[in-house]
DNA sequence: GTGATTGCAAATTTTTTGCAAGATA
DNA sequence: TATCTTGCAAAAAATTTGCAATCAC
């Protein structure tokens, strides 16, 4: 029930899609999916130096904006703000939580379809009056638990 | 047990805040929270807007962000991305609900303690290890819901 | 071949910065 | 008065746009 939304997880299923929305298969394209399956969560620029770092296929940022947006628009990417006031890409568009890393500022996937269903119930006839519910968004802001660094006395 | 961080709820007590704090009690520092109050959710544009058009004090939008940044640094206000890429202000930094009206981009408050009370809950255990989580964000989103469209055949 | 897609470069938009001028305690 | 704050203008960073050149079908 929760996981509606559907993923491309491989280049033969992202050639079909495209093909199913009459838009052609370049290798621009098939080159930001291919960072995408890679980085999994990722800014435009991220895709941009994965590609640049990885693949002797050669594209622009405003390229790999417009193929983001576009596999956004089709909903099988998901679109995020992130805290470092950049736009992110999900390359999963299925319902999930997400944990947001605040120094490096990078996402992580938590499933728990359990926790989701509790809120959608809760919610049930308490979201205010005149609006339609898109979708419910869950991240937990968290930092990586300090290493090497001294405990402090009390916290 | 919820909320525990505090709000400025009038003029004196941010007067008073800001003396605790040392710092100065400037026409700017007073505006930016009178607005503020005023807007409950707000990016600093829409700050800068407000005072234009309805204080005589002048503010360049360069001091609403300090202001601003300075307030969210101190937990009076929290800081939030919105879905327009624009960094939004809460005049409250307890914890509360979100809910975000993608056509109009803005923000209303969802109090709901037994729910977040759930949440956390639910989240003991279940956080990935090497990770200190710092706060747990809620947003739903939404759109009006269609008022004088005429019904879609099917949806 | 031809219409869709990309590259490029410029424009926009939001936020930040540095420093001189001004205001507060 | 001494210092903190602000205004200003420029810089930075992220995203969008317009159009000619190119490519996939």
């Amino acid at each position: 029930m929760n996981r509606r939304k559907k993923s491309i997880t491989d280049m033969e299923a992202l050639k079909a899609f495209l093909r199913s929305q009459k838009l052609k298969a370049t290798p621009q394209r098939l080159m930001v999916h291919e960072a995408m399956m890679e980085l999994g969560h990722a800014s435009a620029d991220m895709v941009a130096d994965y590609i640049s770092g990885n693949c002797n296929t050669k594209i622009t940022i405003a390229s790999v904006y417009n193929v983001l947006s576009m596999m956004a628009d089709l909903k099988i990417y998901s679109r995020r703000m992130s805290g470092n006031n950049k736009m992110y890409f999900d390359v999963n568009s299925f319902k999930h939580i997400h944990i947001y890393d605040t120094t490096s500022n990078s996402y992580k996937d938590l499933i728990d379809d359990e926790l989701l269903e509790m809120v959608e119930q809760r919610l049930q006839g308490r979201q205010p009056k005149g609006y339609k519910l898109e979708s419910i968004d869950i991240q937990l802001i968290c930092r990586p638990a300090r290493k090497t660094r001294k405990k402090k006395a009390a916290l």
